[in-house]
DNA sequence: AAAGAAAAGCGAAACGGTTCGCTTGAGTTT
DNA sequence: AAACTCAAGCGAACCGTTTCGCTTTTCTTT
């Protein structure tokens, strides 16, 4: 029913080769492109990507596997990720991990069957076995938000253990001695930004009481449970440090339900200023990362290594954060 | 690089067409069975989905064009919807609308562009033009949580009237004779539960005052200033429904930043009971929807229309709602 | 004007499956 | 044992592009 670069043969006199070559940037007369042209028009006709990707082998899709598709994290991320592959004719097929590394490795195995140009992974832990297939397959991929363990990939993130650092830094300032974190345990991510927080403290020359040392998984419910538990504690932290969205999420939760209230109790320093931030009082205080770029950045450099004829080396883009000053932490004389 | 079914063919001597016969469920002698299974154990073989679909015009991907795909709830339906359509063998090309009609009307034709074999849709408004190039290309469309007006598609979601107007009386029930009303002018769904609340107050005998009915767009900026001018009324309501989680959630941050507080000073009727709600004071009073069913009936019904040779006629899925008991309405006297 | 270079066009062979219509052969019926 | 039935297998055509290697045309240069 489509009609097909045959019916555009028929309808302007030229071959097949000719009208190909037009389809696809090349030089043709004037005179002849604008009978491609009009034909084109007329028939309504649209390039069948099946037909040009069994020969091409190419299939202009792009798989993004994500950690948790239900996290505006990842929402915010897929969508400056899906605008610049659709601007440059690439469709996103989506797969989700639900923090479940056997799902996760099932996921690449699938995007593989499909044939996709390239892979863009959050990574669910910090281990890369479950990309071996892919690079088996030759598909390239770039890794966002979350480096690995001994990690030969592309990857475009923050510097986790800086952004820490400075984070920590800012309860330090205000005169809290009494720290607390909670973090993931799961993936680099998190490991990172639990050594930045570690490091902070070693150069005031500070350590972590045992009780303060909160890891977990990468959820609300860690949060929740970790600050109930802190606030619980008689000799309770007067800062704590909550190292992703989520966790922060769970924390401020559990604050609001206790007989305890934000910053006057208790002093939070968050991560990830998504729409959290504007309903809870006070303003919280958090690491900002810079969603959009990172969302474009691996969009780019997937399409870039798709184009590529050469292997080359791994690129890291680590990009700036910064911290958005609210009222959740006490200036402590 | 990757092996074909003509590798198959040499290592075991069989023809192209029983092998195909075979890979899609075809009878086979047993003996041959056996030696095609290890051929493909042995080569690592698997089928070429693009070669396939030059065949028999399918591609095994599903269009998901949603309004918004930085919100939870789309996030949330995605995840259901996904994992129907992997299990199926489908991927889930996403695209993403922003909320704009432009932007989903390119959406649509980027999708046919692709060849999907179906497309499950989250309108961003009330119209259907949009979906025309699907319905000439005659691709199968499935609506999700909202309809469209003079509707001729199928579609699956709950009875939005009926909710709104059992979440009213909720409101009415403790004694609130001043209601007001905030809610998206610009979708079905919208206006529907605008519907049932006013049909609510009107079997209650009331009407809504002209400064309690705040129509507007889907977002948390609409529910922030609504009820940031309904608190700045003289002659201020006592209770309000906010009939979407943007909209509720915008609210909720209007009355905490404000000097009044729920549910002494305003009672809030909500919609959706996500994550966000939870972390909010008082708990909320809102109606929840059966988004894993919703997802999944979604998928199944894409599926299931793809799988018909004709063209039956549309259903709907209307699923029951459940209003979820908070503290965020005040018993009046 | 002839020779050479560059640009544009062409035919045909892929790409890797599915499917149509026919042949083969084993099993059943009379 | 001949005739018939039915399951399984086969060859070849086809799906709609791209691309290779060649020919033709046009443009430069001397």
């Amino acid at each position: 029913m489509p009609s097909t670069i045959r019916d555009i043969k028929e309808r302007t006199g030229l071959s097949l080769a000719t009208i190909s070559k037009y389809l696809n940037g090349g030089n043709v007369l004037p005179e002849n492109k604008e009978k491609i042209e009009e034909a084109i028009k007329e028939l309504n006709y649209q390039v069948n990507e099946m037909a040009r990707g069994l020969v091409t082998n190419k299939t202009r899709s792009i798989g993004v596997l994500v950690h948790n598709v239900a996290s505006i994290f990842c929402g915010l991320l897929l969508r400056y990720i899906g605008d610049v592959l659709k601007d440059n004719g690439y469709s996103m097929i989506i797969c989700d991990a639900r923090d479940d590394e056997a799902n996760q490795a099932e996921s690449i195995q699938f995007l593989l069957s499909k044939k996709v140009d390239g892979i863009i992974v959050i990574p669910v832990a910090d281990k890369g076995e479950f990309l071996k297939p892919a690079v088996s397959a030759k598909v390239p991929v770039v890794l966002l938000d979350r480096s690995l363990r001994n990690c030969d990939f592309d990857c475009v993130r923050i510097n986790n253990r800086e952004a820490a650092y400075k984070a920590t830094n800012e309860l330090l300032k205000n005169g809290h001695k009494k720290n607390a974190v909670i973090y993931s345990a799961h993936n680099y991510t998190g490991l990172q930004r639990y050594r930045g927080f570690l490091e902070a403290l070693e150069d005031a020359g500070l350590t972590v009481e045992k009780d303060f040392d909160k890891p977990g998984f990468h959820s609300i419910e860690h949060g929740y449970e970790s600050m109930k538990q802190l606030l619980a504690l008689k000799n309770k932290p007067t800062g704590v440090f909550t190292t992703n969205y989520e966790v922060t999420l769970g924390a401020v939760m559990a604050v609001n339900e206790s007989k305890y209230s934000c910053p006057e109790d208790i002093s939070i320093m968050g991560f990830d200023n998504l729409i959290l931030t504007h309903i809870v009082q006070p303003k919280m205080t958090m690491v900002v990362q810079p969603m959009k770029e990172m969302g474009q950045r691996a969009a780019n450099l997937i399409l870039k290594r798709i184009a590529e004829k050469d292997h080359e080396p791994p690129i890291e883009y680590i990009l700036g954060t910064k911290i958005e000053k609210g009222n959740s932490i006490k200036k402590l004389k």
